[in-house]
DNA sequence: CCTTGTTTTTAGAATTATTCTAATTATAAT
DNA sequence: ATTATAATTAGAATAATTCTAAAAACAAGG
């Protein structure tokens, strides 16, 4: 793995922030002045073909590059925050419905989040 | 709702077939030549707003659209095919762990479909 | 069925996100 | 060193989506 590779790969696994590509550009750039947003687009890519991070497409923004370590999302259906949660693995229960073949699974559910919920009830949102 | 509004409902609504905005567009322009761009992105917006219909995004491609009737999508890792399964719903498992408040989730899950399974193992493709 | 106010549509420009191309540079393998 | 392979760069190109301001359609009240 390439020195930018490897700090892409770094930046994405270490995080919990899940970046935008445009983000982790300006975030790589800070050390690697140099780096062209192509770069981290080709990176981020091939990254994902190899199975070490994995992109969250997600409605209303860029896709978002997210560590592999087995988890799910919460979505905050007003504002869009996305947080990590991590649910019972459910890979046995969907195999029994459609049999074996699962490569892994993406569950994003969705909710208020807290600010968005208080808002909410004191009525300041509809 | 207003004419082309409506339209555009039925068409996803009554599709299975993961439409993108343009491929509404088209579909819509069949029957009203004069329909623009701008106006199939708008209702689409308005719609999921709503809550009447909902929007899918798909790693590698343009967002879809898709019927709201609970059930989850099967995507085939490797050519993208989308297709639709339902598996039991899971609300009140996730419930049980998270508490009250979700809204609703999505839930995809992937695997080889059939065409690249067999592909795969002819060892026409890695 | 006119007038007025609100919403929708339109055309096209603008913006954003992402990929592509071809040249250059770096890395690895003989 | 020499050559082959892969990565990076700059910038253009494409694709997807949103924005803007004006025009048209619609809806409600008199």
């Amino acid at each position: 793995m390439t020195r930018y590779a490897k700090r892409i790969w770094e930046l994405v696994d270490h995080s919990e922030a899940h970046m935008t590509a445009e983000q982790i550009f300006l975030e790589l750039k800070k050390e690697e002045p140099k780096v062209v947003q192509a770069t981290v687009y080709n990176n981020l890519n091939t990254l994902c073909q190899k199975g070490l991070i994995r992109k969250l497409s997600i409605e209303g923004s860029p896709d978002r590059y997210d560590k592999i370590r087995r988890h799910d999302h919460l979505v905050c259906k007003r504002c869009g925050a996305l947080s990590d949660i991590t649910f019972e693995d459910m890979t046995g229960d969907l195999e029994r419905q459609m049999g074996e073949g699962i490569l892994f699974y993406d569950l994003k559910v969705f909710y208020l989040c807290p600010k968005c919920r208080e808002k909410k009830e004191k009525g300041v949102l509809p």
